[in-house]
DNA sequence: GCATGATAAATGAC
DNA sequence: GTCATTTATCATGC
């Protein structure tokens, strides 16, 4: 359900998505969001439950099994470990604000 | 019913409730007084989420949405505009 | 049928 | 690295 853009060509290209040698006035367009699949989340969060911070190895790895760049599971990452904290703070305010139990 | 109330928790948010009219109201007066930096501060936006009745989140999610939706179409947003403008105008005179 | 609140990718400040 | 944010997408309200 996911046709990844990335994989234009080529699936090896490995991290960048700009050219940077030529064009000096690069307009740098933002890179389009595009929503992971359900293989690819429920990878990510496979190895997110067993280490929160993942090695430059296994995120190559990651990244090669997913078809995903280096950088977008590094920011995956990143979110994902700000994700679990809002849930914890959420979960603090929910239990301790409403007098329940 | 510890159960109960955590699974109602767990996905709070495929359940959405609008805001009540009082705190849109709130929120709008920041936002168009505020239009040419409509970034309030933490402790702003502490005030905000105590008037309001939500919390210190919602009140990001709603100002991140206004910002881009209002950016992405001024003019459907102006009749608004124009109403909060005339009602901080009046309670700057008085 | 869009308006609206919350979440998911992606960027940038620091 | 964290973290506020931008942006598109999701899910719901009405």
């Amino acid at each position: 359900e996911n046709t990844n853009p990335s994989s234009s060509g080529s699936a090896h290209s490995a991290t960048k998505e700009p050219a940077k040698g030529a064009a000096p006035n690069a307009p740098r367009t933002r890179k389009k969001r595009c929503p992971y699949s359900k293989f690819q989340i429920r990878e990510l969060e496979r190895e997110f439950f067993f280490n929160v911070y993942i090695n430059k190895e296994k995120r190559l790895q990651l990244s090669r099994m997913l078809n995903l760049t280096d950088r977008q599971v590094k920011i995956w990452f990143q979110n994902r470990r700000m994700k679990e904290k809002k849930l914890s703070r959420d979960r603090l305010q929910y239990f301790s604000g409403n007098p329940l139990l | 019913a510890v159960m109960i109330l955590r699974s109602r928790f767990l996905d709070a948010r495929r359940k959405r409730r609008n805001f009540n009219k009082q705190a849109t109201e709130i929120l709008n007066e920041y936002f168009y007084s505020h239009l040419s930096n409509p970034y309030p501060s933490e402790e702003a936006k502490e005030e905000l989420a105590k008037k309001c009745g939500i919390t210190v989140s919602q009140v990001s999610n709603w100002f991140g949405n206004k910002r881009i939706r209002y950016k992405k179409n001024i003019g459907k947003f102006q009749e608004e505009a124009n109403i909060y403008a005339a009602k901080t105008a009046v309670t700057a005179t008085n």
